[in-house]
RNA sequence: ACCCAGAUAGCUCAGUUGGUAGAGCAGCGGACUGAAAAUCCGCGUGUCGGUGGUUCGAUUCCGCCUCUGGGUG
């Protein structure tokens, strides 16, 4: 099926911003005003676990509201960009939803270019082949990665960093478990899952100054809820610390300190400052990867009322 | 009060046998097409406490002052 195209039957609202920026709680407020629901696009949020760490609505917020694609995914699962637009796509065919505002809520801006900009078709990539190459790189380092590379995908390696061995590990298995590069697949036309011109897309991003305050506060307020409970727990589960959920903010600062290595308040810190980067990563991101139709606020307060003032037919 | 040791980047410090200075951390800018809270690239941001003196030239040597540690009374 496709999914419907016409405004007033199903439109459609993407929000994104920085950490903590207050984006959440714009997409409830959002979704009341019209209708609809709210739809997580944040690669960590969709975990079953680390509800505070991660950020996730209380539950408070989550019954207000209908709520999709949070907490759902096991922590073992290495969960991707791909995976979610699959969830995304069964999800637009639920009845429950069809007919109401969907409002997508979440900073994983990697997650709304494949939803607007459609991904690449390339196959699943077998668990041989994928191992594969991680072993290699273990047992030969990122510089024998990066010669096998040149002379397998020379545009590929020309293109990627030598020490950006994350890519380079994408590109060899997909040469290897598809037979062509990855430059390829990636020129291939691709199909939006959603027609961008049935969507209102907002940026909420706050001063830096204030941005900063809100990431501190937000630290000392789910280290007070219980944060450090929520590691003890994803650590007993003795998961491989490659999985995605392990490199969540917070969880290797935090274990560190679980660890006796070092104090709780340095932990804390250590883990506001990863929580920085991290905002300015996005804010990087918000700045130059996204088209110029995305408004942009940098209060929930002026972005309600922009919203308020204009209807969707009106956009 | 006296003696000693300090005062250099946002922080902790190094250094200049006299030619205006550099590390770590923090910070800032950027990239990004199936791990994206990931991964990768780039950038020192400075009245060298103040003020006089010696000197062609002082952050560096000398005097005085201020502040901070430590010690003696």
């Amino acid at each position: 099926m496709t999914v419907s195209k016409t405004p007033e039957k199903n439109d459609i609202i993407l929000i994104t911003g920085p950490t903590a920026s207050g984006k959440s709680r714009l997409g409830i407020d959002i979704a009341r005003q019209c209708h609809g629901v709210v739809i997580n696009a944040d690669s960590m949020q969709i975990y079953e676990v680390l509800h505070l760490l991660t950020g996730q609505p209380n539950e408070n917020e989550r019954a207000s509201i209908p709520h999709f694609l949070y907490a759902f995914v096991k922590p073992n699962v290495a969960f991707s960009t791909g995976h979610w637009l699959a969830a995304v796509r069964r999800l637009l065919q639920n009845p429950e939803i069809i007919g109401r505002t969907c409002v997508f809520v979440g900073g994983t801006g990697l997650y709304f270019r494949s939803l607007l900009g459609g991904l690449a078709k390339i196959p699943p990539i077998d668990t041989a082949t994928h191992e594969k190459w991680r072993l290699f790189l273990q047992q030969n380092g990122i510089k024998s990665l990066y010669t096998i590379l040149s002379e397998r995908d020379p545009v590929l390696a020309q293109r990627l960093s030598p020490n950006d061995g994350q890519r380079m590990l994408r590109a060899l298995e997909v040469l290897d478990s598809t037979g062509s590069s990855i430059a390829q697949w990636q020129q291939e036309r691709r199909e939006p899952l959603v027609d961008i011109m049935c969507t209102r897309r907002l940026v909420l991003a706050p001063e830096r100054y204030k941005l900063m305050a809100y990431i501190n506060a937000r630290f000392d307020k789910i280290i007070e809820k219980g944060a450090l409970e929520e590691v003890k727990q994803l650590r007993a589960m003795q998961l491989d610390p490659a999985l995605p959920i392990m490199k969540a903010i917070g969880v290797r600062e935090l274990s560190t300190y679980l660890d006796g290595h070092i104090t709780l308040e340095s932990a804390i810190e250590k883990a506001k400052i990863a929580t920085r980067r991290y905002a300015k990563r996005q804010m990087t991101w918000l700045r130059h990867q996204l088209d110029a139709d995305w408004q942009h606020f940098s209060s929930i307060d002026t972005a309600l009322q922009s919203f308020a003032s204009t209807s969707f037919n009106e956009t």
